[in-house]
DNA sequence: CCGAAAACCGTACTGGAGGTACTGTAAACC
DNA sequence: GGTTTACAGTACCTCCAGTACGGTTTTCGG
């Protein structure tokens, strides 16, 4: 029935906000049914403790970002045929599109999820390992894509290189959270994009003439 | 008198440990006291509620984060009068003291606190952007410091590449507790340190002739 | 050594939260 | 129209944050 993943969704859009803003072992079932306007006998039915709440979460989390991720680096490669451009191209659009938003990114829940690792089975906690290998891989992908055209300046190692692409948006989003500045996290995400730029450019390009280059 | 405040850090070493694992909110005062063999009310005489704990745990993080800082980079200034071999070299050491920590880094409090925000008042959250800006002042410094001397390859604001080396340590602590690999920290580091060294560096030197100039 | 402050201990309470257990029931679907 | 879904209602238990307040030991300064 219809109404079930419905009333399931809605659980797990306030949980999710609630567990960015206060963390996982603060936010209280109450507190989630009184938003929601159900009762605990209707939140247990759904989730039967708050483990499989943290498994809803992160599941709906990573696939929504796994979509986000397919489509701006699909836009991308819709663009252009060369793996390197693809790459610059998607994070430049994946960094527009966190400038995008108006409060600023709301939390990374890997992140912290990876914070309070204690509060969870060995389930959940590979869960987060999983994913988080994901987007390296999904990453390290685009990147050995390059390896097999371009040659770096430097030798590099293509997981080292995509775990910077990640660290630079977690770091990103800590950064932009601590600050009270949403502008960091776009910011920090074109400094990545900067580091591979520099890393398979021989020579050095105004950023205004690869946008030319791009936009072609 | 001196049991006090010895007890005070030990009530701190352990909160510390405990929500750097499961969160602030989820670390029990019960908890804290069994661990500290005290009772609830030496831990209240202490701390008069748990936002004073957090003020606490905040001071102490923050002070010895300097402590490693001013270490680090005081020793890379004995070893160099150059501005920018000081920032690689001093990344360098701070990444060496990073991989030696034989569990991997425990976590960053900022990090685990920006990530809790609404648990704490106005005074908290402001000290934690305060911290933060303090560690980028610190970097931003070196990097105007060489920005004196040195031409980089493209215009960069010391500010925004500050920041990069911020992102890159606190996104490399949460990679390497999500994947649960605590040598990534350490070679997220480097890579900050990379970047550095390329934007500076006209030239392609390779890292095994960088550390004998290092050594020089 | 003594008085006073510091550094706790003991106990008792309130309110809220996680979680369990069961019964009941309106609505949807087949 | 019967079964399943999707809850509501009620009651209960345990654990935790926090308050209150009186009592006790330890430490240090004089």
């Amino acid at each position: 029935m219809r109404k079930g993943i419905e009333t399931r969704e809605r659980i797990l859009e306030i949980a999710e906000a609630a567990v960015l803003a206060k963390g996982f072992g603060a936010t209280s079932i109450d507190e989630l049914i009184a938003e929601a306007g159900i009762t605990k006998s209707g939140f247990f039915y759904h989730f039967k403790d708050k483990n499989e709440l943290a498994r809803g979460l992160l599941a709906r989390y990573s696939a929504r970002n796994n979509l986000l991720l397919a489509g701006v680096f699909g836009r991308a490669n819709e663009l252009t045929e060369d793996p390197l451009q693809r790459l610059l191209i998607g994070l430049n659009l994946f960094a527009e599109h966190m400038a995008a938003i108006p409060e600023g990114h709301p939390g990374c829940l890997v992140a912290t999820m990876s914070y309070q690792d204690r509060l969870f089975n060995r389930e959940i906690r590979e869960l987060v390992t999983e994913t988080v290998k994901g987007w390296n891989g999904f990453f390290r992908g685009m990147i050995e894509d390059i390896l097999a055209i371009y040659t770096p300046r430097e030798a590099i190692d293509p997981d080292r290189l995509a775990r910077t692409i990640c660290c630079s948006i977690d770091g990103g989003i800590i950064m932009s959270k601590a600050l009270g500045q949403p502008g960091v996290l776009p910011e920090q995400m074109l400094m990545a994009r900067n580091y591979v730029k520099m890393l398979f450019h021989p020579v050095t390009v105004h950023a205004v003439q690869i946008e030319e280059v791009e936009a072609a």
